[in-house]
RNA sequence: GGGCUCGUAGUGUAGCGGUUAACACGCCUCCCUGUCACGGAGGAGAUCGCCGGUUCGAUCCCGGUCGGGCCCGCCA
């Protein structure tokens, strides 16, 4: 007989249908009983009535898998309208442990109970409501991707496994390669850069891996990034409408298509207009010192509480909780970065619900003047870490800017939890690094 | 890395310098024909993170250690 998958049970009224998955709640109330079973659709409740058959579930525990053959009834006291009735069941792997972890309610996300959370990853996502999240997560993923093929970009996979720390900025992870020393790729910078001068779009969704020692609820030591890097560009505005339509586009459809969801795990409403306020780095510093008297005038980047602000500020006064700050000053830029006329950086970040999401500056194309940055930033140009980089320049790449954009921030903040770990599936940070 | 804070059954919590450490969920047994956070009766399950100290006595107080959390720094 033919599996029928939860979501379709009710429309197979009348039928003798096949059901599959996982136990996911017993409720015996002596001559009748209800048992719940999981499948990768949803749930479907069947009722059993035979003792031979209510004593197949004695001892059996939530996760058992199973096979029940029953009629579908109509039956409006049903979650969803419908049920099975004159079941037969077939355990095919039985469960007698007790799972670590509750999955027919919600988990515990409470800061205190991450810990908890986590360590049984591996059961708690066989939560529905757990999954939700990562649905979301996916259906965000798939979305950009599908902006960015419309948008004529190829996507590319380079390697993780480097010859040295190239970049600068984070720390990086150091690992034995046959003898020699190699490092777990902190971006693919670089590389995207170069493959510009391929194929003029190019993006990348693969991990990135920071061995910052950061313990805060906005850093992992592995997170998955979108990097994007595009060719003759006009100017950098053209970086920030790519990302901004891009990321409007993700998140209003996801709210679209994932209203109930979003609505279960308590997501807040969103807030969002197509073109993005718009601040500079020195107005922000202005606008959050005359409003909260904290002087951060004098502050290179943005300090975490300017960066919550700046968002609600812009919630309240111009409609939409996404905003790009822009024009870096020159002390934070890095050595690839291209510099304004007025001596800034062509830096933006964009900000959504308090959180820096991506970095999007436009690079430095002209050879001599990266070379010079390069030494100017206390760097090696003959280092054999830059020099393909640099004989791709060398051979011609137009100018070009981008973005390394945060996956799990995104969907962290679309749905609105309170700690990127929960964006991820078994998060890696300072001290975790099982499951 | 710095500051502050927390650590009690499988899970979430309460509690106290002094007899068998409490409650809810889950689990086990029994009762229950419309449950959906089912209900009822009973039961099992905790060397109170670890080490040391103070004390007649420490789960409780002190120190250390390990682990968690929050903020800051660093970073994206």
């Amino acid at each position: 007989m033919e599996r029928v998958l939860a979501r379709d049970v009710a429309s197979h009224v009348g039928q003798e249908v096949l059901v599959q998955g996982w136990l996911h709640k017993k409720r015996l109330l002596g001559g009748l009983n209800f048992i719940v079973v999981r499948d990768r659709s949803g749930l479907t409740q069947i009722v059993v009535d035979k003792d031979e058959e209510v004593e197949k579930l004695r001892g059996m525990q939530v996760g058992t898998v199973m096979s029940v053959q029953g009629k579908v009834v109509e039956e409006q006291r049903a979650p969803g309208g419908a049920e099975l009735h004159g079941p037969v069941i077939t355990v095919e792997v039985p469960v007698t442990d007790e799972p670590p972890v509750e999955i027919d309610k919600p988990l515990s996300h409470k800061p205190e109970n991450l810990d908890t959370l986590f360590d049984n990853r591996h059961i708690g996502l066989r939560s529905p409501q757990e999954q939700k999240v990562f649905k979301i997560r996916a259906a965000l993923l798939r979305r950009i991707r599908d902006f960015l093929y419309k948008n004529d970009f190829t996507e590319i996979n380079t390697p993780k496994l480097l010859a040295g720390a190239t970049e600068g900025g984070a720390e990086v992870f150091k690992t034995d390669y046959f003898g020699k020393e190699a490092t777990l790729a902190q971006s693919p910078q670089l590389y995207k850069q170069m493959m510009v001068g391929a194929f003029e779009r190019v993006f990348e969704i693969a991990p990135a891996f920071r061995a910052e020692p950061s313990a805060t609820t906005r850093h992992m030591s592995e997170v998955y990034m979108l990097d994007i890097e595009m060719g003759f560009i006009k100017g950098h505005e053209e970086v920030l409408d790519m990302v901004q339509d891009l990321t409007y586009d993700a998140v209003t459809s996801v709210y679209k298509e994932f209203a109930d969801e979003l609505k279960s795990l308590q997501a807040p409403e969103l807030v969002l207009k197509e073109k993005f306020p718009r601040y500079t780095v020195a107005q922000v510093h202005e606008l959050y010192t005359k409003a909260t008297g904290t002087d951060t005038t004098n502050e290179k980047d943005l300090i975490p509480d300017e960066e919550r602000w700046i968002c609600e500020h812009a919630k309240k006064e111009q409609g939409c909780e996404a905003v790009f700050v822009t024009n870096f000053p020159k002390e934070a830029m890095k050595f690839y970065h291209k510099l304004a006329d007025d001596g800034t950086v062509l830096w933006a970040d964009l900000l959504f619900r308090g959180l820096e999401i991506a970095t999007c500056p436009m690079r430095e194309n002209r050879h001599e003047v990266l070379v010079e940055q390069m030494k100017a930033a206390g760097l090696d140009p003959d280092h054999p870490g830059y020099k393909y980089f640099l004989e791709a320049m060398r051979y011609g790449l137009p100018a070009h800017g981008g973005c390394g954009y945060g996956i799990d921030r995104l969907v962290e903040k679309t749905i609105g939890l309170g700690n990127v770990k929960e964006a991820a599936l078994f998060p890696r940070d300072i001290n975790r690094l099982a499951p």
